[in-house]
DNA sequence: GAGCGATGAGCAATCGTTTTCTCGGACGCT
DNA sequence: AGCGTCCGAGAAAACGATTGCTCATCGCTC
């Protein structure tokens, strides 16, 4: 692969005045700038990435650690942090925790190896990945959950408030014995979300229970005994919050096996809105969650903090808001 | 940022010894190994990436450049990648092409530029991707669509084959006036579908009719309004074989506009199985694809060439499945 | 016409590793 | 005892770019 010498060689000049010709850098005569454009052209030159970063001590990449690739939730997140990134001429590095701490702490690892700009991040439970982060002082966002800590800025959604308004939502449509299925606990949002759920309940004047509530893996697995269980105990629930959409998927498959349907029988929202969940009969009702929003906001705040704003960590609270729709109706 | 001097210094060994004994290469003292572990624990020593890349002349990561992160056939198949590449020390680039041939190049660019290891890529269109990395010899593996001038292994699913079952599946449930929804021209896989689903009739001894027939992206939206013109036209098809899960929901959501029912009305199969196919009513025939299989099939292949395999370039191809349910039945 | 500043290009140092080469010492053999 | 081998560790040369510094050239002013 041709180095820059040899464009330099064939250009007929110094490799320093290739590399400003090619940067744009400082002044080069245009007749000059004009060879060594050709020369690289005919060569098919690409600077070489690792020997430029060496030299720059920068690398424009950024490390976008998620959970998994495969929840809508979280590409939609990728999509934001791509786009801003792309924009300001970054590359992102998505990686996949699947919410293991040990696999979050190796691709922190990889991150810190090959020096990424700055480190996107949605943390799994514990963990210390943020500490390493700060010690080698490395800009970092946390998306959608809480780093411990608090060295970085923070993306979050208000999902208190949106599991009491959901909460409330049921309420209004007559439901009276409302079950709650939320993530493992430790995880943030799982906790948020039984939380807002609680405030939504004593809002509400109705008594927790905690046999109204279960928790599971944030997958439609998990979900899908969870609700087996809750729903085939002596007095089950009359509606359910589900946390997350995937959850959603196995909850809806039990309830089909079970024979109940949405709406009449089990009042349903669940969190993440979804392109199918109109197709669905009755239709779906969501908290949508502004997860593009969360990826462009947290690229935005990472790329200011890479460009050296050291102001003190923020934390940006994004609301998410009810899609109303047929299942979480008797009528 | 400690550096491996730092650790010499500080472990009172030469860098070399340093070298050796993190990278356990060779002999070393057993009391100067331990030495060096310490302090460059104590340090919080990293490697430097793109310092080590530069001199090993060598990544280990690889590019996977797919055309979606939110459909969740690629988010599947990038599972695939990452499953089979991080077991084996690589790390995973993703990068959405959005299949522009425009944004494919950059990406491609950059890739060739970072020096990955390898690129993993399900090209759009045209264009000249790849020669680019043929000319630089960088290792290619094409996953789901061929890539012009076959230089590289390629993984495909049998689309055609796959079309034209689907197509005598519904024949067989009765359909008698089949329409097909596919992908862009000179897409491979939306051709290839197209191409079986011609099969399908002609075996079936249907006639093929252009008014039965339409395009569009690979989208909700577009495929929405191809599904509106197919529909409401004066001898609309009394069945339809879409050419992916994202067009799926386009035509479901017309449908349901149109007052349709899938099955009774219209026959309906699509590509790609989703997890919330099951929760339609009726639920949803599709046409299910090894896409897991194909990104680790295609991370495998590409490991095998970065391990200096030369031998001709293979095409494995996988075969997709016909999962029969309510959508394509008249009961 | 000499001196000065500005301009533009090259030399060489540098980034942090890995790896070849070299060398000193220990060991074994005759 | 002397010599050849081998082993382990250090010195130093890469890898390919960027960039501070130096220096030549040119044009201008006094």
């Amino acid at each position: 692969m041709a180095t820059i010498s040899d464009v330099a060689t064939r250009a007929g000049v110094s490799t320093a005045t290739v590399s400003r010709a090619l940067n744009g850098k400082s002044t080069v005569d245009p007749e000059l700038a004009a060879r060594v454009l050709a020369a690289a052209d005919e060569l098919g030159y690409r600077p070489n990435g690792p020997a430029r970063n060496l030299r720059r001590q920068e690398t424009a990449v950024l490390a976008l650690i998620i959970s998994d690739v495969e929840n809508p939730f979280f590409t939609a997140i990728s999509r934001g942090v791509e786009d801003v990134a792309h924009e300001a001429g970054y590359s992102v590095v998505l990686c996949n925790s699947d919410d293991e701490p040990d696999k979050e702490r190796e691709y922190v690892d990889v991150a810190l190896q090959e020096r990424v700009a700055g480190v996107l991040i949605s943390p799994a439970g514990a963990g210390d990945s943020a500490e390493v982060l700060r010690a080698h002082n490395t800009p970092v966002v946390a998306l959608d959950r809480r780093l411990e800590g608090s060295l970085g800025d923070t993306v979050l959604v208000d999902n208190q408030l949106a599991a009491r308004e959901a909460t409330l939502h049921l309420r209004a449509q007559g439901y009276r014995r409302i079950g709650c299925l939320t993530g493992p606990s430790g995880v943030l949002t799982a906790d948020d979300r039984l939380a807002g759920y609680h405030d939504g309940l004593a809002e509400a004047g109705l008594t927790a229970s905690s046999s109204l509530e279960r928790r599971s893996e944030f997958k439609a697995a998990g979900a899908k005994d969870a609700a087996r269980s809750l729903l085939t105990q002596d007095e089950p629930p009359d509606a359910l919050l589900v946390a997350n959409n995937a959850m959603a998927i196995g909850v809806l498959e039990m309830m089909a096996e079970l024979g109940l349907r949405a709406g009449r029988d089990i009042g349903v929202v669940a969190f993440d809105d979804a392109p199918w969940a109109t197709l669905l009969d009755p239709p779906l009702t969501v908290v949508a969650q502004p997860a593009y929003d969360m990826g462009s906001a947290g690229a935005q705040l990472l790329l200011s903090r890479i460009g050296g704003d050291h102001s003190e960590p923020t934390t940006t609270t994004l609301s998410a808001h009810l899609v109303g729709r047929g299942s979480s109706s008797k009528g």
